[in-house]
DNA sequence: TAGATTGTTAATCGATTAACAATC
DNA sequence: TAGATTGTTAATCGATTAACAATC
């Protein structure tokens, strides 16, 4: 399959993400307009390019594009967990590792890391949580493919280096740092305050 | 001035926020180009469309371009504070409102919102929190000018609708729910399980 | 000065939109 | 069938990159 360029990728896996909790059997672009804001000819461009060609003319089995589309993008199924960690437990990390966010989802966090010992004895998890040195023998020990990143903006770049090390393939980046990642490592920053100032910069010009 | 195009305000706003803790008194288009990750022609571009013309042969006054990006954008000062409010204290809202993110920022929050009345009863905080319905009246009292939404998805869309009735002009968004916002007000997406599900999309195709 | 960097213009590249024959 | 929607191609639009004279 050709690749299938950035921006499509990001608007399929959010039709995905809304896909998977679609009722109806059929779904046509229009509807799926609605959904997500993007254009309808544009979401028949996506799906052409996830090569999916199983639209007729009353619009698409909403089952069979939805999977079509996790066989393009490589997304798990429900079922097939990924495992995920949490780096950094301040109260942010905690909160994260605690609020039951990933609980219907593919993702399972399976363990936390702090480089401050004492978070990692006073916090309690459904998960072991482990003092940061510890990360490059855990990492891969229990089949870690993402992190999610919540240290202090002074500790990001290190940290992510560390978890890219031990073998992480993408971060879900919550500090305020731009992280020089290694060609094949995925970053998606997701900093409330750089969000809240892009809000600004939109808001305001 | 002619209205800058949404790409380069992403990159000013997030330029702006990484000189905010830069410390020596210039730069140039190859340092920035290391700390963001962009381009140098165009980081060199974008503040030239920001309107500011002051560079010379050896880089920029960091302090001066700061300010006139921060001013082309409509950024606020560090201390001029924005009033903002959370909306949802579930577990990870209440994580967000206590767990200081914002402190060093131009961004207060002022007030937190939840229709369950015993979130608001259970949680303390800096701040009042106010059972859902009286969002209308607070809002435009406290002057809160941007939300931070974290409740249920489900709830999402029927929420952000009240803050935006209520006077809001820009939500972070942490729901896995596109908003149907109107012209005018600003959405950020910061769902950390999106983010999850574009990282295997860029990861694994 | 020599070397480095800016600011801007033109060239390239890629992404979105428009349009429409084919299909059900 | 008539009407609606898909899948795809060509046209448009906008964003990024290359290039370089001007500047310090």
């Amino acid at each position: 399959m050709e690749k299938i360029p950035e921006a499509s990728r990001r608007r399929l896996a959010l039709l995905a993400a809304l896909l998977a909790s679609y009722k109806e059997e059929k779904i046509t672009s229009i509807q799926m307009q609605k959904m997500t804001g993007v254009e309808r000819a544009l979401i028949r461009k996506d799906i052409s390019l996830a090569g999916f060609k199983g639209g007729v003319s009353n619009g698409y089995k909403a089952q069979e594009l939805l999977d079509a589309i996790r066989a393009a993008l490589g997304l798990p199924l429900p079922e097939e967990k990924r495992f995920c960690c949490i780096a950094g437990l301040g109260k942010l990390g905690a909160a994260l590792m605690q609020c039951g966010i990933f609980d219907e989802s593919p993702f399972k966090i399976v363990a936390g890391f702090d480089s401050r010992v004492n978070r990692t004895e006073v916090l309690s998890a459904d998960f072991p949580l482990y003092p940061a040195a510890k990360m490059e023998t855990v990492v891969p020990e229990a089949k870690i493919e993402f992190a999610i990143l919540a240290v202090e903006d002074e500790q990001a770049n290190m940290m992510a280096e560390r978890l890219v090390k031990s073998g992480v393939k993408g971060i879900v980046n919550f500090t305020g740092q731009v992280l020089e990642a290694p060609e094949g490592v995925a970053v998606e920053n997701v900093s409330p305050l750089l969000a809240l100032n892009n809000i600004c910069a939109r808001v305001n010009s």
